[in-house]
DNA sequence: ATCTATTCATAACC
DNA sequence: TGGTTATGAATAGAT
């Protein structure tokens, strides 16, 4: 319902998310005063944006409070009364979600490891491989920022663009020479799909050949 | 938005009354599913019908209660009395925590860099590499114990043996050398300091004396 | 904030 | 209630 379709999954970019959530909750709000008077409805929405900041709705002629208490009454669910309850079980949530993070925290960071099976390994290795591709491009803009400040020598330009060049060719020139045409020379199917990424690469290496 | 426009008010038949606000209230609970997951938004959705039936819908990840906390601490309107603060406060502090580590994820991941200065991106980096060697470690053990299963053809073995060394060179000497002796070159030392740790190494590339 | 090309939600109909 | 379709609305991306 855009100039594109649009995946349903959180928004990277801060600032689109903030557009969005602009738009997104003015449209919410509109379909609740819409179907408050088209149905004869009343309706509570309230909301909160990532940065916390509150916004609610509720239709005329009530109020969250009355709206919330026929809640209650109705869903047989007490918001208050009992909310120890709720809250005690928020914390375990919320902590349980803590210590699954810290494990993919620790994860990669490479500890813990122990009790992974290879398959685990290669998802947190390409997990890995993927957050370098991301960080060297964002040190790359940096870079480009400081180059500009003409602080820089030819000399170390030059090696720069030379270890860059080198870099495209080891992940670029190697995945591809990976999903190419060497399956032929695996003949353990089952594990070489569990090899660690950097395994599977085979390069035409030179002395490789002189090998057999 | 349908076969002909309408007009915002009450909807006399009862049974069209009826259909519509089946298909908007599931109409508002999508928008609201999505503006949740789009923008990281917390929402909740309170609807009663013209019969008075009750239908609401709540973020993942927290509760109507938590929402109405929130709702409660933010707009200043006492829903309930303060007898479970401490509660609250508990569970804000574990989800900021929470937080922290997601924003420590997202970085390892490389998502969310755009805000970081390039000293920042340097630690990111170096728990990357980090992270990279602890996990090959792992990965040799592994291939270690498959290799005594007697499945690895000769060649394979070779190749194996060539990598590491490869990988050897690239890790240790590279590094060593970066230590050693090629201050000489870096005339500012201050923002040396802070490039990507990549592009610190600077090994005798045979061609680079060629450069020159 | 404003403007449109698009996708989406849905009113009317079965 | 649960599908189908023509149409008006919502909105993503651009400005």
């Amino acid at each position: 319902m855009g100039r594109g379709k649009i995946e349903i999954k959180r928004i990277d970019n801060s600032t689109n998310r903030q557009v969005t959530f602009s738009k997104r909750r003015a449209g919410i709000v509109k379909k609740a005063r819409e179907i408050g008077v088209l149905c004869d409805a009343e309706v509570g929405v309230v909301i909160f944006s990532s940065g916390g900041k509150l916004y609610d709705y509720c239709s005329p002629r009530t109020t969250l409070s009355r709206i919330l208490e026929k809640y209650q009454n109705n869903s047989g669910k007490i918001l208050w009364d009992e909310k120890h309850k709720s809250l005690s079980a928020e914390i375990d949530r919320v902590k349980k979600e803590n210590d699954n993070m810290q494990i993919e925290l620790r994860h990669l960071k490479g500890e813990d490891l122990n009790s992974l099976q290879p398959r685990e390994l290669i998802g947190i290795e390409e997990a890995l491989q993927n957050g370098q591709t991301n960080l060297r491009d964002k040190q790359m803009d940096h870079w480009r920022i400081h180059r500009r400040n003409g602080k820089m020598l030819e000399d170390e330009h030059k090696l720069l663009a030379f270890r860059m060049h080198q870099q495209d060719l080891e992940l670029n020139g190697g995945i591809k020479e990976m999903e190419s045409g060497y399956h032929q020379i695996h003949h353990d199917e089952s594990f070489t799909s569990q090899m660690p990424f950097t395994f599977r690469v085979l390069p035409n290496q030179p002395n490789l050949q002189r090998d057999e």
